[in-house]
DNA sequence: TACAATTAAATTGTGCACAACTTAAAGTGA
DNA sequence: TCACTTTAAGTTGTGCACAATTTAATTGTA
């Protein structure tokens, strides 16, 4: 199976293209009303996860370097969800904590996003299939990074 | 299954959103050498299944609006890989037609993206599964749009 | 035929995402 | 202790991607 020679429509590269193109309009148009975009909710929900992580933490579950994260998790702070923190013993680290806002946007934004998956109605079978294998491409190809 | 409440690694829209910007990277890695980003790269592979389309035609194969389109179709053409032509009887479109150098392209891409998918390793059932599965996902989206 | 409505592309402004580079702080070794 | 190296975040420049708007061409209607 030569995969480079496809037309489009069967290179998988364009499926996840579009479909993850296609996922964050959904998050974007599910979250806008609440004013943030799917980058930062992406954020959020890291911290979300674990609240009080650093710049590099961040992007080291978002595999996204502090290029993108500082002026996003800026604009975070000037809407209110987070704090920037830079304390001792290490002042080159920033750690972002959720405000008290932020840590109320996870119930309205979990709301919010829920009717995509309603109407997606993927069984869990497939939703679990889908989720190991692109996990299983996204490592072997960070791993191919070294 | 509440899926909206689940940590970020068990969220599909988080496991569809790194594994393409994984393979963006994987794709970038490769064509830089050849002067294209990734996506021109698809861009072109629209072309290379069918020549001289509008940009509204190439628009509706990559879900992309001509905001964006434009921009790229220009820094293509300034890169000799297509021409822009505007002509009669509609002058309000433009057709993106692929130059000699554009069309030559298409084998040397394919040998610098092959490396991906023989290093990723994945069987021919698991890719089109995860192929189908894609689309299924991308269709449901693009239809709850209307 | 004239004008309003629609269409195709282009422009403008904003938010990512990345590479390359810079700044400041911390770590290391002589 | 000090010079050098490494680390964490920040800045700069470029290329997308999208929403809103504009421009120009075409179509539709009275």
């Amino acid at each position: 199976m030569s995969i480079e020679t496809l037309p489009l429509d069967k290179q998988l590269c364009f499926a996840l293209y579009a479909s993850s193109k296609e996922i964050a309009k959904a998050y974007r148009d599910k979250l806008a009303p609440h004013g943030i975009t799917y980058p930062q909710y992406l954020i959020l929900s890291a911290l979300w996860d674990q609240d009080h992580r650093t710049v590099s933490e961040i992007g080291a579950e978002l595999q996204l370097d502090s290029g993108t994260l500082t002026p996003m998790i800026k604009r975070l702070e000037e809407a209110g969800w987070v704090l920037r923190i830079r304390q001792k013993p290490d002042e080159r680290r920033v750690y972002v904590d959720l405000t008290e806002k932020g840590k109320t946007l996870k119930d309205d934004a979990a709301c919010a996003v829920a009717e995509i998956w309603s109407d997606l109605n993927l069984n869990e079978d497939t939703y679990h299939v889908l989720l190991n294998q692109l996990h299983s491409i996204t490592a072997k190809l960070q791993k191919g990074d070294d």
